[in-house]
DNA sequence: GATGAATGAGTGTTCATTCAT
DNA sequence: AATGAATGAACACTCATTCAT
């Protein structure tokens, strides 16, 4: 971790680069613009990240691992599955809603050949403790008995095309619907 | 007389693109290598498909086409409406798992800069048949009476993450699996 | 001259490069413009004209031909030598104003690379009779003893300056101002 | 710091853009080439001139404005009207002379499509000292009552022809030539 | 002769990365 | 560490010319 130590910067340079993607898209993302975006020089962006792929990896992972964090916040071990299980879910739609910005953003890379296995590896690492909650309630035979993974993409998939369908402006997500879709949620996985 | 403008030089170029894409990934798209691939002059290329965007955005929807009408092919009117969803869920699954190569791309161009926003409009186009199918169902009191774009959301994002799951080696979508999830997607929205 | 023998078409083609050319410059004349602008498919062209320079060529040639001989049309040989003189200068200036885009190409094509040494020569070869008539007011003694070359430099070099400020709508030449540039024409040269 | 923009190598195009006009032509004229020729890479070019068009834009600016310049040096304004007319006018024919191939340059450039509107405004605002020069002759009687464009043009346009036969090897033109030329335009412009 | 689809060498320009300062 | 000028490989696209029909 020979890494210079002005973090700072380096959270500049995410901004930027975020900003300047979801600006102008995943193609036509120049590091002079990053540069110039995080004013800086050229040249320094390159002191902080070896290439634009490492800036794009490890900006990818960054992303995921905040939105992810928050998300567990409001995880607390002594609530009653359900009540704990509504509390993250909630959490998740709400984060996804308010930063529609960044999701925009994981998107956008998620499919992209510039993401290194190591850090799509990474990523998912980072709902293990989601899983492990999962497989608490497998155990109390809450929910399904099906692979982790499979009721994790179960309660994503719907979350993200609802969010997007939010930020499409095709539909608006009230807090009624939200309602709607937890309960949807909850009755496909429910034992 | 000239040679004869040959159009089935156009399906040869989107083997030739989506071979590529899926080898080399979205970006390292060259259009040479395109030519190349394809047996054409790179100039040819030019002659069908007006620049690299274009190829890109027509070969999407060639491809969400296909998809969407091999998909509709086993609708059957007259069926009953459980009959007729579990007939295209079912359908919808086996297409995307026996040609993961073809939804990878089209996953992989989903968030691209590269796709116009007439693209996917007129990719949007395509899904409303099983729009209209959904609004029956509501209809008819047998699914819950919410946006049908959202029920879509909610049926094809599992499916999708599973169908990732499934290529990705994480698991194997077995027939059991399969009445597994259509049982979950069909709990999750029915009234 | 196994020339094929639609001279027609041949006429055809100028006018197309001709229009073209002033339209779009003499950059960005494009082979296949002027085929499609003479109604011709882009091979055809080729039968007419080995290539793009020869094309250009041939009709710099033609355009300075017409030209020249349009302008020797008025002369007549039984005429004093001032009337003769007067004659052709006002016919050079008035063909060059009627038809400026004619000579807005000549200009144009005149210092490019595209034209061989041997169609210059050609062209300077039309000025011949000119040449012979200057010679003969050198040897009647009504103007001064230079070398004929020059002297026709000298006389059309600011007929050519004029009719752009012309066609520049810098300045408007009328009947009266043809009058005091011939006289200021005739001043330079006389003996 | 960077090393600093060196403003010299702006110089140093600029000569390398003019010796590959002439030796190849205008068309031919290749960056790469001029990169080479210039002993830069292809992308410094593009560090200081933004394009093609730019480049010969700019490079075009550069000799008129120096020829213009250069001319101007001789011009005293005590002298009497004659005396400092004819000093401008040697002069002019002089440096047309002495550096045949930037007037080559200037010529070829002249009635291409690449010199925008703006260049040859400016370039023909490089000859408003000439012009009121002219206006001042007039004031005092002494040359012709016409717009100076005019007059300037009955200038240029003869000596222009002359310099171009010169350096085409058709005629030399000696001291006492340049006598006879400069009479010539004293006579034609006189009042 | 006529056609226009096919060709592919050629070119302007970009941009990730390096490196002299 | 910071700078930004310099680099040059890479690439989309063009267009004169050819040639199968």
């Amino acid at each position: 971790m020979s890494r210079p130590r002005d973090e700072n910067k380096i959270e500049v340079i995410y901004e930027a680069t975020l900003k300047l993607v979801l600006e102008t898209g995943f193609n036509g993302l120049k590091m002079a613009d990053v540069a110039k975006a995080a004013n800086l020089a050229t040249g320094t962006l390159y002191i902080y990240f070896k290439n634009k792929g490492v800036l794009i990896n490890e900006l990818y992972y960054h992303l995921k691992k905040n939105k992810t964090l928050k998300m567990l916040e409001v995880f607390d071990a002594t609530d009653p599955f359900l009540i704990a299980f509504k509390k993250l879910w909630m959490n998740y739609v709400n984060i996804s809603l308010a930063e529609p910005e960044r999701l925009k953003f994981i998107e956008q890379y998620t499919h992209t050949s510039y993401l290194t296995k190591k850090t799509i590896q990474q990523s998912d690492q980072l709902l293990k403790p989601l899983e492990d909650f999962l497989s608490s309630g497998i155990m109390l035979g809450l929910i399904k008995q099906l692979p982790v993974q499979l009721l994790l993409g179960q309660l994503m998939g719907p979350i993200n095309e609802s969010v997007k369908l939010h930020y499409n402006e095709t539909l608006k997500i009230t807090s009624q619907l939200k309602e709607e879709l937890f309960e949807m949620a909850w009755n496909s996985i429910k034992a």
